[in-house]
DNA sequence: AATGAATGAGGATTCATTCAT
DNA sequence: GATGAATGAATCCTCATTCAT
């Protein structure tokens, strides 16, 4: 009745559920198995280390985009990049990506190359608005590297404190302090 | 030779060094007793459960201090606070914190503390600056959440990306923003 | 584009090293595919049970033969002996054969026959030498069982010690301990 | 009731008993525990891995000793190294130390200590008896190794042939074809 | 005949926790 | 208090074997 790759995706739904919710250590492959209404050799049978489905996970559901921001008004681009995060990933994937971090190098990696584009565009739309290079480096370097930490931990911050930050207003303060 | 509370305090070092470094999840109770130097019972003598090893690290090494800044020039006041969090806790704490929030309510709680006061401070520090609370009520809210933030992780964009934020410059723009 | 027994001899042939290696239990049917290079399911198609392959690499791989020595020296034809093994093996079966005598009755029985056919071979052509049956039964006995013994575990002898008999230089013992 | 080491013992005892019946391979940990009357958790509260059970069997129940034979009657010398094995182990511990051979170093290490010390001792016992030296060297060599083989190897031919060889009758003949 | 996904029993190993001394 | 042997539930993983296609 399932297509052969059906219960390899839904071994990475249920992973993907149960990491989210309780984190890959607490999670035993049988529960996974179970959840995803597959026996449990059949995880290994695709995933021959616990590990394995971690990666895969991080591999095939987290994709950083990168793409450069129109010119333009800097606090617009600074909403729009917050908007449409270069991250292609649900929120489940974007939780499993901060909780998960030191269980495995290529889920930091991820997260490296995320907060890196994040910065990366965060300063070309501010530099793009800012006429002929004017202005100090360090303090650009900052309101980028506070947008994109913004962006970056919102959800963990929403998680932890019950907190919601709104982007389009830092974006607003960060354009006022950078342009007046 | 030793007196009591030192085997105790040398099993809560070592809970503290190897938690921060592969995670409470990770790291068995004998392991940890074979770091502090103690037989493995000691640990369950002076820590029924192992996620008591936990509490009591959060409960006796992590203190969120409150305390109202003074009056004075907003960039100033904020870099204070940056430079005197109001945590008491070494680095390794710091990441403990973090990375173990879904293991025990106690630790969520404590960052959950930890954020409020850091709001409460940077809004507080921004208020006193602002002739009669004039301004915009949610600037203001989204200014602390975000110098929040950044003090908040720091520490762990350093971990996880090699990127440092420096407090100073975001506390400079951050007032900039909002008193010109 | 192989013939359907082609398959088939590639997967003795593989069993056959895999077994000589690591042992028949250290030796998964997936990994004699894999080296076989046919699909796993086409070893359970030609050997519906993982004792069928090593069963079938005894009976088709191993052949201990019958044949009488001509009259004539003893030494010479204990040479003769040593020279043409009653056993057509190659020296992987031939570690096979002793490592897995255990494993399956099929392996013992093979030894037994070789066993027995070393000593009826070497006790005949010392009896050809022997005028009218004169002499010890018991020490003609246990002169075939030495050098049926040595000739067996040469190949056992050299892999755990490193140490060489040369089989002539036996046989010329014997001869000399029988007939002077 | 137990004395600590009582618990330790049994589990050796276990393996050897099940070691030498089915093999190592064959022989789950969770049998190992049956057999001794300890819980499953036990066994690898003293052996960490299960290798460790052989190579502590290895290590403590068998023993190589050193000694040098009476100079003498050498068929005598011989038949008294027959008697008195350099090898301290019960009959199932020489089972395993053939069978195990190619499980583990220790093992096949041990072998080969035995088998040295059988062939020097043989040697040494026939070197005694030559008067000044004389005779072939290489005869002398290919005798001490032929006894060593049956000593080596008695046991393992009666276990696969049902074959016994009369050792007593082997230092004899040896004897004979070397001093006449 | 050929294939590889599917299955689940079994096995090594880990580890928090208990407890007798 | 202090200790380390004892316990067994839980977990990851292996692998022979089946079976639909």
């Amino acid at each position: 009745m399932d297509s052969p790759s059906d219960a390899r995706s839904r071994i990475l739904d249920a992973a993907e559920e149960l990491f989210a919710g309780g984190g890959y250590d607490a999670t035993p492959t049988a529960r996974i198995a179970a959840v995803a209404g597959v026996p449990k050799g059949l995880v290994f049978h695709y995933f021959p280390r616990k590990i394995d489905v971690l990666v895969s996970l991080v591999d095939e559901r987290t994709l950083v985009t990168e793409e450069d921001p129109e010119p333009g008004d800097p606090a617009r681009a600074l909403s729009t990049l917050a908007r449409r995060l270069p991250l292609t990933a649900s929120p489940s994937m974007r939780r499993i990506l901060f909780r998960e971090a030191d269980t495995h190098r290529s889920v930091k990696d991820r997260i490296h190359g995320l907060n890196s584009e994040l910065i990366r565009r965060a300063r070309f739309a501010l530099e793009l608005a800012l006429p002929g290079g004017r202005g100090d480096a360090a303090r650009l370097e900052a309101a980028a590297a506070t947008f994109a930490a913004v962006l970056l931990y919102q959800e963990s911050i929403a998680h932890l404190t019950g907190h919601t930050i709104d982007a389009d207003v830092v974006a607003d303060l960060i354009a006022t302090a950078l342009f007046g």
